[in-house]
Parts: structure tokens; C-alpha cells; sequence
RNA sequence: GCCCCCAUGGCUCAAUGGAUAGAGCACCGGUCUUCUAAACCGAUGGUUGCAGGUUCGAGUCCUGCUGGGGGCGCCA
């Protein structure tokens, strides 16, 4: 928020340094720790190290950047809102007037309200792909992070400045459809799932499975099977055709449970012919080698590319000519940059696909779109059950989500009537329900994309600590001053006090969110968020505890009340980005 | 055999190459007549897996090692 002053700042100290003869390289700013003061500051330390390299002199560089950062202080003309300069230990702290800069802030985040953090338009235009359930089977928490994740990024890098197109890719053919049909066929043909529909789906589905395994005659049906379907008999792509639209229906109901939306939706199988077309493209060219009827269609990337093991092959076409997932994905690509003149194809999809994806964003290189490069996997790792173990819809070994959702409400809910049993219904209703989903989603995205998530009953549902209700609370605290403020939130107003040290640390902290949503989308990490919000939620309970806002005298109460809606506003605003829904009341 | 990821208090995790490595659980002890105690305060707890290296400066980057997980031609 201080990008303004922080150049002009810069500028000043460049040639500051250079009239000294000490060139400046790059200067990064970062904020002050220890709070009671507010303020930015760089260090000096490569300054003086590059000075004592190119006078072939060894010096105490600690000591040198001292020097300078105290030289730099001295001549420093500091723009309107700076305070002082001060040189400790090799850095330069420069510190606000708080009194300028903490009525920028609230000010800011008042006026914009919703859009407070929200980046410029950067003209990029990225897709981000995310969800890719199969049909025909369960969603269990195993897919949970995946959604949430790529929902949190796509709305992060909206809010950042992107046009981001949310894409979802739905598995609709194979083989475990087939085996699905297989099982409806011969053990439900006439039934109609009712109520958790993706739950009675995946039923059939591990049902399937058992029986594919106990029964002997089942592989030769199900083999049969495949064949009408590949011959496109009539009653077997309409019976495709309807129970699809079952699990498609299903996947909404969770969808909506989750609040998550697509801009866009592709199917496995309207790839799939494109895909066959594309494989040829790749044998004419040489990329691929055809190796049939004995092999598949492979391209030996390896080969191609003078590596040794690193890409090693991708399979692109089974021996008998049916398609495999690269089939797909190699069209699926290129549709997705010619449909969307893409700036960037995001792929959320877990780490154990990246040679997958390596190959495959490598293969289109090799087929010379020079957008191949602007694909990037953004891998996360996969959510086990204790003991490592890993959920699988066939060994039955998944939580599924609508039970954990059920669980996560029921428990909420439980302590909503413990706490406000004076509320109605309804309204417990609600609450326990964004508090449920705020936990469950705040779960996933509070740690890093690469660290294996353990599920656990206890932890998943623990609604203490740093977590999701600790946040919802903090902002239901502060809508409960200003909904007993009788004026309503004052206007503008004039610091006409001394903040204490809770209030400056409050207001640094909402001044980094913009900041921090950029950082985050750059690195698609909704962790940054997610810390954020639990540092401003933290300070926010400090200064309710120590600051009262009501009781105070007027200048302070109006100061204080346009704060703590600035607070909420920016917490609120964060756990949007989330995906988390923050509750008026609980 | 080759490649990728992870390793930080008892547990689960944070930490733009930068100042004294921070939280949360758990445990112990305090705070409600005062804007909602789903909160707050205090105490305990660290040689950041090991060994080198780069750097003015390494939990963070590089190399090797150990331990755990994952991946490597017709699954998705």
C-alpha cells in the first residue's frame, strides 16, 4: 500500500549510494519485525559486500553496511508519512507517521470493502483446471483437497489480477464406467439413486469392483460390455448417456455444498476422437512411433530430446487403438489455448501425475506450440489415512466426504446451542454450517502444497486453534461492536491519540494483505492467506481484549470503531479468498 | 537402477537468503458483573535428520549421506 513512497524512497537511496560510490544492485523491502513500530526496511549488507569485493579489501561487512545504512539515513529526505530513518545493525528502518498511514488504511479497506487486496488487471488470462472427478464412482475426502485447493487458487488469482477460467474435466468413459454399467445391469437395471446421489453411485461402483473379483463370469461380461460400448450400441450409450447425468447431478449437489463453480466443463469422451486425430498428427510428424499391432503408439521422449531418464516414454495410443489418458490430455490441451487464447494453463492435479505431466507438456512442445511452456502443474501432495495408508474406492478404504461434512455439522452445531442457545434454528443452522466447511476447507489450505495431509477424525474436525472458526469468530466479534455502535460507523476521522502497540501491529497487518494476495498468486499458495488471516485474527483479539472500543471517549470510540471494521473487513475478505464463508454471528 | 517430494519443540505445522526460528494442539497455572470466554494472559519445551560447501549472512541455496513417501511404456 506504500508502493508510491517506497520507490521514490528507493530512488533517493540509489543515488544516495552511488554518489558515495557504492552501486545498488537491488534493494528488497521487508516489514519491521517486532511490533509497536510500523514501518518498512531494507539492509545494506550486499552493498557493502559488493564495495569490499571490488576493493579487494576484507572487511567487517556488518560493520560496512552500517555505515552506509547510516550515511543513507542522514541524507535521506523522507516523503510525507515517514516519521524517521533509523540505522540499526545494517538496516534502514524507515517508520510511518501512524497517524497518516493507519488512516490510509482504514480508509482504504472502508472504501473498497469486498475489493480491498484486489490487484490491477494484469491482462493475463490463466485456466486453472481442478476437480477432475470420475463418474460412476464416490468423491471421497481423498478429492476434497484438490477442490479446495483449486477453487482457493483460482479465486486468489482472479483477486490478483488474472482472468482466470475455472475448468473442471470430467473422467466420464473407461473402464470403471463400464464395469459400473456392468453391475447396474445385471443387479439394480431400473433403480434411481435418491438422495446422496454421488454416495449411491459409488456404492454400485465398489460393489462392481467385488464383484469383478468374486464372480467368475464377470470378467467376460464386462469385456462384452465394452464391446457394445465401443461399437456404440444404442441402449448401452443411452443407459451412459442417463446415469452420467446421475453423477454429474451428484457432483453439483457437492459442488454447491462446497460453493465452488465452473466457468467451464470438459469430458474425457469429447476429447477422445480428437485425441486418435492428434496421435496421428504425432506418427506423420515422427514424433511418435507407431509399433503396432506387437506395441503401442510411444514417444520416446528421451530420444527425442538427448535426455536420459528424465522424460522417458509416453504412451499415446494402446496396441489395439483405444485411447489412454494422454490420448485425451495432449487434445484436451490444445483445445483449452484455442478455445481460451490462454496466458497460462494451470493444472491442479496430485503429485504423483508429474512425469505424467512433464511428458506431456513436453510432447506438445515437441509438436511446436510454443504456449507448451506456459503450462504448469501445480502438484499437491495426496491426503492419506493414518498409518499411510492411501484412500482407494476399491479396497473401500475412504472417508467419504458427505459423512465428513455430516460429522464436521452435526459437531458444529452441537457447540453453536452450547454457546447461543438463544439463537433460532436457522440461524443455528447456518452457522454451524460455515463454520463446518470453514474448519474442513481451512484444514487444507493452512499447510503447504507439498506436505502430505494425514486425515484424522479429531484433527480434521477441531474447531480450536489456528483454524477457520478462530478467524469467523474474531470477525463475528467485531461485527458485534459495530452492531451495538449507535451511530453506526463514524466517517472519517482524525487520529487524535496515541495508538497502542496492539492497534499499530492490527493495522500493519491489514496493510500487508494486498501485498500477500499478489505473493500468493504468484506462487499459487493459499497458505500465505491463510496465515495472514490467523496473524490478523490473532492481533484483533488482542485489541478487543485490550482496547475498548464502546466505553471509550468519542475520538478514541470512532477511531476505534472504523478499525475494528476495517479488521473485519480484511478478515473477511481473506477467508473469501479461502473459499470460507464467514458467519454475522456465533 | 534413475527421478521427484518430505525431515523444524512431545504432536501437527509456520517462517520473501536477513534482525532474538514462530504458532496451534497437548500439559501446568491464571482471567467472565465490563463490546460474545469458539477468547485472553503466563509457564514449560529447539544443536531446524547427519556431514560438507556457497554466501557478509543458511531452517531456507548446492553436493553427499541417512530415514520416510511417491513415480518410472499400453491405469487415470
Amino acid at each position: 500500500m506504500f508502493e508510491k513512497e517506497q520507490q521514490q524512497i528507493e530512488d533517493q537511496i540509489r543515488k544516495i549510494c552511488e554518489a558515495h560510490n557504492y552501486p545498488v544492485k537491488s534493494l528488497t523491502w521487508s516489514w519491521i519485525p517486532f511490533s509497536g513500530n510500523w514501518g518498512i526496511s531494507t539492509s545494506f549488507f550486499q552493498v557493502a559486500a559488493d564495495d569490499a569485493r571490488s576493493r579487494g579489501q576484507k572487511i567487517n561487512v556488518g560493520l560496512h553496511a552500517q555505515e552506509i545504512a547510516q550515511m543513507t539515513a542522514d541524507s535521506l529526505e523522507l516523503p510525507e508519512g515517514f516519521e524517521r530513518a533509523e540505522a540499526v545493525r545494517g538496516y534502514l528502518n524507515l517508520y510511518f507517521t501512524t497517524r497518516i498511514y493507519s488512516q490510509r488504511v482504514i480508509d482504504t479497506v472502508l472504501e473498497e470493502k469486498d475489493n480491498f487486496g484486489r490487484g490491477q488487471r494484469n491482462g493475463e488470462r490463466v485456466m486453472v483446471e481442478f476437480s477432475q472427478p470420475n463418474t460412476h464412482k464416490a468423491f471421497h475426502v481423498g478429492h476434497l483437497r484438490n477442490v479446495i485447493l483449486g477453487n482457493a487458487v483460482g479465486n486468489i488469482l482472479d483477486f490478483a489480477g488474472n482472468d482466470v477460467i475455472r475448468a473442471n474435466y470430467l473422467g466420464d468413459i473407461g473402464l470403471h464406467v463400464i464395469k459400473w454399467l456392468w453391475c447396474y445391469l445385471k443387479y439394480h437395471n431400473g433403480e434411481k439413486p435418491e438422495g446422496d446421489i454421488t454416495r449411491w453411485m459409488g456404492d454400485i461402483y465398489a460393489e462392481a469392483s467385488r464383484r469383478h473379483e468374486e464372480e467368475p463370469e464377470a470378467e467376460n461380461e464386462i469385456r462384452e460390455l465394452f464391446a457394445r460400448w465401443d461399437r456404440k450400441d444404442p441402449e448401452i450409450v443411452e443407459l451412459w448417456r442417463v446415469t452420467r447425468q446421475w453423477s454429474l447431478d451428484g457432483f453439483d449437489q457437492i459442488y454447491k455444498t462446497l460453493n465452488v463453480r465452473f466457468d467451464k466443463i470438459y469430458f474425457e469422451s469429447d476429447v477422445e476422437d480428437s485425441g486418435k486425430e492428434i496421435v496421428k498428427e504425432l506418427i506423420a510428424k515422427g514424433i511418435a512411433v507407431d509399433e503396432r499391432p506387437e506395441n503401442a503408439v510411444v514417444v520416446k521422449l528421451d530420444e527425442l530430446c538427448g535426455t536420459k531418464d528424465k522424460y522417458r516414454s509416453l504412451v499415446v495410443l494402446r496396441s489395439d487403438g483405444t485411447s489412454l489418458y494422454a490420448t485425451k490430455d495432449l487434445s484436451l490441451a490444445i483445445r483449452k489455448f484455442e478455445e481460451f487464447h490462454l496466458t497460462r494453463s494451470i493444472y491442479v492435479i496430485d503429485v504423483r501425475q508429474t512425469l505424467y505431466l512433464q511428458q506431456i507438456f513436453k510432447t506438445l512442445e515437441l509438436m511446436g506450440y510454443s504456449w507448451a511452456k506456459n503450462c504448469y502443474h501445480l502438484a499437491y501432495e495426496i491426503v492419506n489415512l493414518p498409518g499411510n495408508v492411501t484412500m482407494s474406492s476399491r479396497d473401500g478404504t475412504v472417508v467419504f466426504l458427505q459423512d465428513l461434512i455430516d460429522e464436521a455439522k452435526s459437531r458444529a452445531l452441537a457447540i453453536v446451542q452450547e454457546k447461543n442457545p438463544s439463537l433460532t434454528d436457522a440461524e443455528k443452522a447456518e452457522i454451524s454450517e460455515k463454520v463446518a466447511l470453514g474448519a474442513l476447507k481451512y484444514s487444507m489450505l493452512s499447510r503447504d502444497n507439498a506436505k502430505i495431509v494425514t486425515f484424522d477424525w479429531e484433527a480434521a474436525l477441531d474447531f480450536n486453534g489456528q483454524a477457520a472458526p478462530y478467524i469467523q469468530y474474531a470477525a463475528v466479534r467485531a461485527n458485534s461492536i459495530l452492531r451495538k455502535s449507535e451511530n453506526g460507523l463514524p466517517d472519517q476521522t482524525v487520529l487524535s491519540y496515541e495508538l497502542t502497540p496492539v492497534e499499530v501491529e492490527l493495522i500493519d497487518l491489514i496493510s500487508r494483505v494486498p501485498r500477500e494476495i499478489q505473493r500468493s498468486a504468484a506462487e499459487c499458495k493459499p497458505l500465505f492467506i491463510s496465515n495472514l488471516a490467523f496473524d490478523l485474527a490473532q492481533a484483533f483479539n488482542n485489541f478487543y481484549h485490550q482496547c475498548p472500543v464502546l466505553q471509550a471517549e468519542p475520538p478514541v470510540r470512532d477511531y476505534r470503531l472504523r478499525l475494528a471494521a476495517a479488521a473485519r473487513q480484511t478478515m473477511i475478505n481473506c477467508l473469501a479468498l479461502l473459499g470460507i464463508d464467514s458467519p454475522e454471528i456465533m
